[in-house]
This record gives structure tokens, sequence and C-alpha cells, in this order.
DNA sequence: AGTGTTGATGAAATCAATTTCACAATTCAC
DNA sequence: GTGAATTGTGAAATTGATTTCATCAACACT
């Protein structure tokens, strides 16, 4: 074993130590890793002995600096805490991975300065790449991006102009109204986690009065309970609201499953059952929706899909090929067990609360 | 505004062009950046002003590269999809974004490889410095990291050599078992996620059977049921297997909370009332918990501050700083509504399924 | 008047790789 | 057997910033 005090501070080999236990020139190393097939076999063999024997492992930083490329990609989520947009990142990590890619994350709080900090920040560490979330975002951040003339993609919205891959919220839940209205509900209510927050929530919301209308029903704004917060206590806490507004309703329209799960959780706690008295649809198909009892009627949003399909976008515009910009995923209504026909058991049971 | 044509491909100045727009020498730019109070307040805004209308972003690689010092965080977690771990990652980059450091990414899913190839990638990338997660580890891995140089912090688990910040969760778990042999269970089962998994889900089974035998109780091996996975789904099935094997049992310990939550779904969907006729206590106080009906009887255990407590650390050690380098946090079991005593309404419901 | 100190700045070396260009030594074609 | 193409390798330039060292002016102090 080399005896030679590494210099500096990491305890590796440079490249030019390499060179010299190899007796090449640096040049010949950089070649061995780089591009092996130019040196003969004698040569890389000496030259991967030496790296070997130095436990050489390349500067990534020199190496970025002068190819101008970092490997590196960054994503800046709006958060983690809620399984969508982490199963997004573990797709889109996992992917990026297997070409040799790693992943630089900002979580932005929803915050739309946050992520412009953040991407600059990125912009700063050389990242080769963007992936970001939605269509709303600080007015100067896409035209940053552009003049950067480093590719970017935007998951969770679809979007006819710029690189993304997600689906369109106001379509996408058309179908669980629609499955309520087909059910005979009219007395519905929905509960959103924030006002004035994600494009995506707005969108949804959007996507609901569109189905009323397209029946040519009513559903006045004020049937929009704001929960202020996307967990099952969000949830819990919108319904008793709802309730309190519209003790008649026998539907509850929710922007995610949990805001759902909390739904039901609150109606077992008032005896409401479900779906006798009360229908639930969710947005999202988490791992809740599946295991709640009954199971329930939501909307699958592909998160990690979005994720991986985003990675291979970028993979693409990296490697010159060029490749799908704007993929629009389905998405898909599942029925369980959550919904039923609105006129079951009537008026009775509500009150006995 | 400059019509200059920016050279390279990425349309931001370099540091040279604003040397040149603002007559001085390179040197001095980098000063009006690194050591504004060198220079001359006239010489200073000169620069400025320069760098403002080339709108000069630094190149953080050859700044990296001169510095030795990336600005970065490496962390690779086992897996995001579980809130666990995607809590100490948010706590973790916020904490770590306020000293201007960004965060590098990993996910092993529970792999040692994975963990140990995601980790050199992060060498050649050259971060600053590493957080990990628990102390199982390819054996290479900790040897590996010692030898850079490099601080690196294991989170999830409480180690007197090298620095971490956690708990322990042999101890962790065990006021959850006094709880129950206090309400007078005996016939208890546990459902754990994985075998062989996690040390630190072997510590807290070898928890369960220290606090066991503390009371000189018997816990025979065979009380321990492998759920496969630690997801909702995972632990209806999982209580499943219980029922069948222990069908007298009156109490489940669960190794995390979705595990718990599970048990109560499935509890309920068999017509068992819970505490009633079955105690449940989980692991974690997820906000699912909490949320339950009636909640869940957990060990709470601070992920975010994990996160947050690791980047301080790191902070700490990358400032020169000597601080804390072994925090061991405090759990609490938190008793809510999930767990009753033994003898409420014996045997009569449990075999009404 | 001469010496030392301080303050502001520039020239050039440095960080650790990649890459262009040049140059031998072969091999090939005729 | 000579000119051309091919191969394998090294010297030196390059990437974009930081930092050491040197310089030079202005000022203070014997």
């Amino acid at each position: 074993m080399p005896s030679s005090a590494a210099s500096k501070t990491s305890g590796h080999g440079r490249l030019a130590e390499v060179a010299r236990l190899a007796a090449v020139s640096p040049a010949t190393v950089s070649r061995a890793f780089n591009a092996p097939n130019l040196l003969s076999a004698e040569t890389l063999k000496r030259v991967t002995d030496a790296a070997n024997r130095l436990n050489y492992i390349p500067d990534g930083l020199a190496r970025s600096l002068r190819k101008n490329r970092s490997m590196v990609i960054g994503a800046v989520m709006p958060a983690l805490r809620h399984a969508y947009f982490a199963s997004t990142v573990e797709g889109l990590q996992s992917e990026i991975a297997k070409h040799g890619y790693t992943l630089l994350l900002a979580v932005s709080d929803f915050s739309e300065a946050a992520e412009l900090t953040a991407v600059r920040s990125m912009i700063r560490q050389g990242v080769d790449g963007f992936v970001l979330v939605g269509m709303q975002h600080e007015p100067s951040l896409l035209p940053l991006l552009r003049d950067l003339k480093k590719p970017f993609v935007i998951t969770w919205s679809y979007d006819q102009i710029v690189a993304s891959v997600g689906f369109d919220h106001r379509k996408a839940i058309q179908p669980a109204i629609n499955h309520l209205l087909d059910l005979s509900h009219r007395d519905i209510v929905a509960t959103m986690a924030f006002l004035n927050v994600s494009d995506r929530e707005r969108e949804r919301l959007a996507g609901i009065q569109e189905a009323f209308a397209n029946r040519g029903l009513p559903f006045s704004d004020d049937r929009v309970i704001y929960a202020g917060g996307s967990g099952l206590q969000d949830g819990r806490n919108a319904f008793r609201t709802a309730q309190a507004r519209f003790p008649k309703a026998t539907a509850v329209i929710c922007a995610n499953d949990l805001l759902a799960a909390g739904t039901m959780m609150e109606c077992a706690a008032r005896g409401l059952s479900v779906p006798g008295d009360m229908s639930v649809v969710g947005y999202g198909d988490l791992d809740i929706a599946a295991a709640m009892n009954p199971a329930i009627t939501t909307i699958r949003t592909p998160a990690d899909e979005m994720g991986r399909l985003a990675a291979q976008c970028l993979m693409g515009k990296l490697s010159g090929r060029v490749g799908l910009e704007h993929i629009e995923l389905a998405t898909e209504l599942i029925v369980r067990g959550s919904t039923g026909p609105a006129n079951s058991s009537e008026s009775t049971q509500r009150i006995s609360r």
C-alpha cells in the first residue's frame, strides 16, 4: 500500500498522483476514465491499478468545471410531508440515479420567493437541469431559467408551452363529481386545503364548478370550506364546519385524500355512516384511501410516475435526444366503498348526532 | 445594457467580464463579493454596478474547487414515502438553507449497497458533510467517511462513538409495553414491518422483549408478526395473521403508526371495538395517530427535530465550533384512546367475527 | 528627510480535472 | 521502400473563481 502522504485534507489520491505512480501523463489517466478505448490495454491496466492502489476518486467539481456539466439535477418541491411530492421525489431520484445523476433538493414550503431563492442557489451550484412543481411561480423565475439555457421540467401540471409532465387538474376531478351526481347527490359540499395557494388546487375547484355547470346544476362558492391545511386533522375540522353550515349535505368532495380520511373519521365520531349517511370522495389515491374502511372513492394521480417521467424527459434533453416534452398523464376515478346513492337512509340518522 | 455576447452557453457574465466592465482586476471583483471591506467604497460600487448590469452569478463550481468547500450537504435516506424520513429531510433542508447550504439527497430504499453508492457519488460531487440514517451500513462506509475527513451525522440512532442525533429505540418503546402491562394485558402480540432490515426495528423488538423480561413475563418470538411492509394495508394483513394465530390476544404492539392504524381498520372491519376488545399501540406519532378514532396511543419520535439538529451539528463542525456531537432526544408515550384495560368485555365479542 | 505602516489594487499561481494540439511510432497501400 | 493514415501518448492550455505575493501611494513618526 502506498505510504505517500495524500496531499490536502481528503484522504484520496489526485489524478496527478495516479499519473506519477503509473508513470504516465495526467492526460492518460483522464483518458483511462473517460475514453479507455483510446489507450493500449497495457497502459490502461497500469493506470487502473495505480488508481485502485491510491483509492482514487475523481474530483467531480474540477471535472464539472471543465466539462460544464455537473451531473446534478435540481428539484424544488412545495413540501415533502405529504406523500404526493415525496413520491415524486423518490421516482425522480431513482430514475436520474440510473443515469449517473444526483439530486439537489429544496423545499419551498409553497412560497414562490423561497422557490426562486432555491433555484438561484442551484444555478450557482451548476445543476444541469431543473424539476419544478406547478405553473405558479415568481414572475422572474421562468425567464431566468429560459435565459440559462438549461433544461427544466414542470411536474404536477400539464402545459403546452414549457416542458411538463402532469395532468389537467380541472378535468381530472370531474369524474368524481359526476360520480356523485350520478348517485343522485345534490346537496354537496367541497373541502379544500388552502385558499389562494396552489394553482393546482384552484384548478381543482374550477373543475368542480365546471362539472356542476355541465349538468346545469348550481354550486355556490359558499359550499367550499377551506380547511387551512391538508392534514387529517384539518379534514376533520373542515367537515365539522361543513356540518354546521350545511347540515343536510349528503356528500363531500375533498381536495385530497387526507382531508377525505379526516372527514370520514369525523363522520365516524359523529355516528354518521359512510356511505349510508354521507358519501365522501378524495383525490390522490394515497395508501390511506385504500386502507380506510370503507375504502375511499378517489382520483388516482400518478405521483411517482411524474417524477420518473420528468427524469426521463430531462435525461433526453440533456443527451440531445428530442423526446416528449409535454406529457399528459391519465388520471382515473377509483370507485370504492365511501360513496353510495344519496337516498339511502335520508334524514333520520343525520339528526342523531 | 451590455450587448457583449456572453461567452459560452449559460447567459450569464463571468467574473472576468465584470472585471473588464468595471475596469478592475479579477481579484478585485472576487474581493467585492468575499471581502467587501477590503475595497474602497468607490471601487466597490463600480464592481457591484458592473456585476448587476451583467447579471453576474458566480460559478459555484469554480469557487468550490478553489475553496475546497462546496456548501452542499449530502443526505441518504432509506425512503421518503413514509412521513418519518420526509420530515427529517424537511427539517434538515430548511435548517441548512439558513446557513447558505443546499441539500444533495439520495434514497437508498433500505439497501446498504445503494447507500454506499450514493455516498460515493456524493463524495465525487464534493459535498461538505453527510447525514445518514441508523447505525447499520455497508462495513466499508464508515471507514470511508472517516478517511474523508468530512463531518457526518447519523440520525434516527443514538451512538456514543460517531456523531449522532437520535434516541435509543430499545428504551423508547418500553413505556408502551409497560402501559399495556399496567392495563393488565397479558396476551399481547407485536407486528413489525420487516424482518432483518432496519437496525432500528430490531432494537425496537429487543426493547419489547426487554420490557417483558423486566416484569418477569414471557414473550415468545412467535408472537412477533412480520407484515412485510410498513403501510396501512400491511398493518391490516398483519393483524389478520395475528388474529388467526392468537385469537385471544387483547393487545397489539405495532412497530409504527401506519401498522397500528391498519390494525385498527382491520379491527373495525371485523367488528372488534378498540380499545374494548383490542388495545393498540403505535410508534412514531404520525398525524394519523392523532386523527384516528379512537386516537392511537403511541410513542412520539421527533422526526423533523432530528433533521434540524443534525443540520446544526454539521454546521457547527463545519465552522470549527465544537458543539454537541451525541444528541440523545427524548421520546414520549402519548396515551390516547386506543388503549384500555384488558378485562373490559373479555371473551364475548372476540368470537363474533 | 528617511523609514515604517497602512490601505487599495493587480499579476500570477492555484484548485483538479479535461481537452486540444503536437509528435512519435506503427501499420497500410502501392 | 516511400508516403499516408492510424495509434498511443505527453505538453500545455483551459475551465472560473480565490488567494498569495508584490507593488505603490499616502500618511505617520522619529
